[in-house]
DNA sequence: TTGGATACTTACTTATTAGTAAGTATTTTT
DNA sequence: AAAAATACTTACTAATAAGTAAGTATCCAA
């Protein structure tokens, strides 16, 4: 595949975590490729195209880390590691999350890209539901919730506490998640 | 103070609550009151002064929310239930909250706003870091975490769930936040 | 060597945006 | 009754947005 259009994704997606879908234009990502607004516009003819895209892209990266983790043998607090991991990084480069990202827009978004956002949000929901319920049947985990509601808590905290990052000085992200998964053992 | 001024912060909040800083414009809020684009600017000369007076209207609301439950004598599970009760009715109008809608613009928001939003952010982390250390000195509240971090996982959990709730389908928001209230008990 | 696919550029259009200057009607104050 | 403040409207401007039609250069395959 091309060149430009992986850059063109992996520009837009990074002007998403930083700025926001409605705060981007065709024109931030033209000018940092060097080449023209139109250019832009071959690859993904519509803005919506390219949202659509990067959650696309988004699915494919997710799915790949699980099948990654399935084949190396990692359990279930190995492979909650990995998820939180993601997080930690995408904080220490001052960015979001793409659900934390494009969420708030949901309602601005083309019916294509919302479609896609709900496939990746229930995805990922879904997934963490089950390594907590697994990892509960065999004593890794200990918790008196539901295993939905959990997954949601832990999710919504990793999404909303990149803001919190953000904009609460001295916000200790680390410790943060270190207590998530403190919060898991008794 | 002007009844169309009121409208206009209200109106404002609405749009920012549901499409976001970034998709709403004047034209949405004159068209809406059925006066002009330029009365709007009357009001609020720039987009930030209205965005800056929408956080600061919040700030009040929490305070005011604040004394009237410290001189109505609640204890801290009141006060708790209280502001859970804000996003509970938050979630039943498909609405996010001021933070969560606001916090992925950051970026792209004038300076008095960023600073408000700072503001108000620390207001109420800090208060709910607060009700978290007294509930559990009274033995209300049980959990090992460090209050700041829990506070921050309180916090983060409602802001996001949110916008988990909008895209989930079949997302019980009331029996999350129910999940949130249990956890601090055993 | 020629036809077509690929990867763009040039040069637009149309719509929407935030914002402003100047004017007007109404109410309030002096 | 005159002056001034209030609450707008009219009529714009300038910038930026998404999107498009038509053209060009390069490369690859038949």
């Amino acid at each position: 595949m091309s060149v430009t259009r992986e850059r063109i994704i992996e520009l837009g997606e990074n002007l998403i975590l930083t700025k926001g879908y409605n705060a981007f234009s065709y024109q931030d990502i033209s000018t940092e490729l060097g080449i023209k607004n139109a250019a832009v516009h071959y690859y993904f003819p519509t803005k919506a195209n390219l949202g659509t895209s990067i959650v696309k892209t988004n699915i494919l990266r997710f799915e790949e880390m699980i099948d990654n983790m399935h084949s190396r043998g990692f359990d279930e607090w190995k492979q909650l590691d990995a998820f939180i991991k993601i997080y930690i990084k995408s904080n220490r480069e001052q960015k979001l999350c793409i659900f934390g990202s494009l969420g708030p827009d949901f309602d601005t978004l083309n019916e294509n890209t919302q479609n896609e956002l709900v496939k990746m949000t229930e995805l990922i929901v879904n997934w963490l539901t089950e390594i907590l319920t697994s990892g509960k049947e065999k004593g890794f985990f200990v918790f008196n919730e539901d295993a939905h509601n959990k997954a949601a808590m832990i999710f919504s905290s990793l999404v909303a506490s990149l803001q919190l990052s953000r904009i609460v000085k001295n916000f200790d992200y680390k410790s943060f998640c270190q207590a998530i998964q403190e919060g898991l053992k008794s």
